[in-house]
DNA sequence: CACTGCTTTTTACGTTGTAAATTTATTACG
DNA sequence: CGTAATAAATTTACAACGTAAAAAGCAGTG
């Protein structure tokens, strides 16, 4: 028999590449990151990663499916950070903001617009989901503190897509530099008056 | 001396070739779209273009240029047709999210995460600013007519970020399809009843 | 030692954007 | 009217890309 790959060999490769395309995309971006490059970089021959990939897009999810959770990881720390629901809420969305523009091209990565057919990585979409229920557990304690009134799933998504829209049209060139910041702060604080139980 | 191209003649080719380019992508994404195929589809060889563009980045700026000159349009249109404030503000709102998923990918391309140096394109900044002016006139009148207090720049920029943000999510397969819209109907109410004067 | 069969590398192919060389077409002048 | 001049268009060519296919390398078994 010849010398066979063993589950963790094949992990470790995987992971070792994952972190090199990382690295390399957070300084290029993607798209001027080559196979050929990332083999060098791995000390292998160009045709090497598809023994542990089955393509470019294969590599660009996982890296993706990193991507999220290592932001998942961040907006669950900024949530055991405190105990106060206001608190939890305010430092969810710091921690959101503040791996957005730390981490650009892994966020822009993440939510890009052109990306292949999502389902056919269902590790991809289990971290996706991971951090989206972070953005949707401070809601749920808000609205059981009496502090917002609402479906917690809708208000949520509510405070997602803002604060992603602010984040996008800065990422985009849209917005000067820091104003996603200040917009994102101002609509938190327009949505949490507008969805007062007393109002 | 020799037959020498027109002010005319130039401004028509490009035209062409935009037209041809936005359907392309509009079909299959702009990254497969080519400029073998671009060419072939006008009925000229693949140099001829690098006549009338400097590269394939110059083409994508004029496409997003266009993209964004019609979405100022849609937008115009919307708030023209109707002199009431509140009437405007939805009628805004909802030909933007028309806009967005009837043109999908024009979407996509204009607020793209991975544009090279936009400030190269003179004529883009401008069509983007003319989009960003419809999308505060509405608030203007909204804070003129005391439905709405704060600085209208500050808020328009707040419902532009909002709305971008569902529409991409969606867009980025992050939420069910259809998920956009509904989203960004609770944000324009929750937004409203936030930044209401007597709250 | 040879055989086996997985892993890795080497080689090779079609496609891409586009630079450079070449051809074509048109106009002005002798 | 033909010929030189020159802009425009085409043809050719090249380096780089993703990756398929062929070749080489290598670890264990008989």
């Amino acid at each position: 028999m010849p010398r066979v790959l063993s589950e963790a060999d094949v992990a470790e490769f995987r992971e070792r590449l994952c972190e090199a395309a990382e690295r390399l995309f957070a300084a290029k971006g993607p798209d001027a990151v080559t196979m050929r490059q990332l083999a060098t970089e791995l000390g292998v021959s160009p045709m090497t990663p598809y023994r542990y990939f089955k393509d470019k897009d294969d590599i660009l999810a996982a890296v993706r499916t990193n991507g999220f959770n290592r932001f998942a990881q961040a907006l669950e720390t900024a949530f055991a950070s405190t105990r106060d629901a206001r608190g939890r809420s305010t430092a969810v969305g710091e921690a959101y903001l503040t791996f957005a523009f730390e981490h650009p091209q892994t966020y822009k990565l993440m939510f890009d617009l052109n990306q292949p057919q999502e389902h056919e990585y269902p590790d991809l979409l289990a971290a996706a989901h991971r951090a989206h229920a972070t953005q949707t557990a401070y809601v749920k304690e808000l609205v059981g503190a009496h502090v917002l009134a609402g479906d917690p799933e809708e208000i949520g998504r509510m405070y997602w897509a803002a604060t992603h829209g602010a984040v996008t049209l800065e990422l985009a060139g849209k917005l000067p530099h820091g104003m996603a910041r200040k917009v994102s702060r101002q609509l938190g604080k327009a949505i949490a008056r507008g969805l007062r139980p007393d109002a």
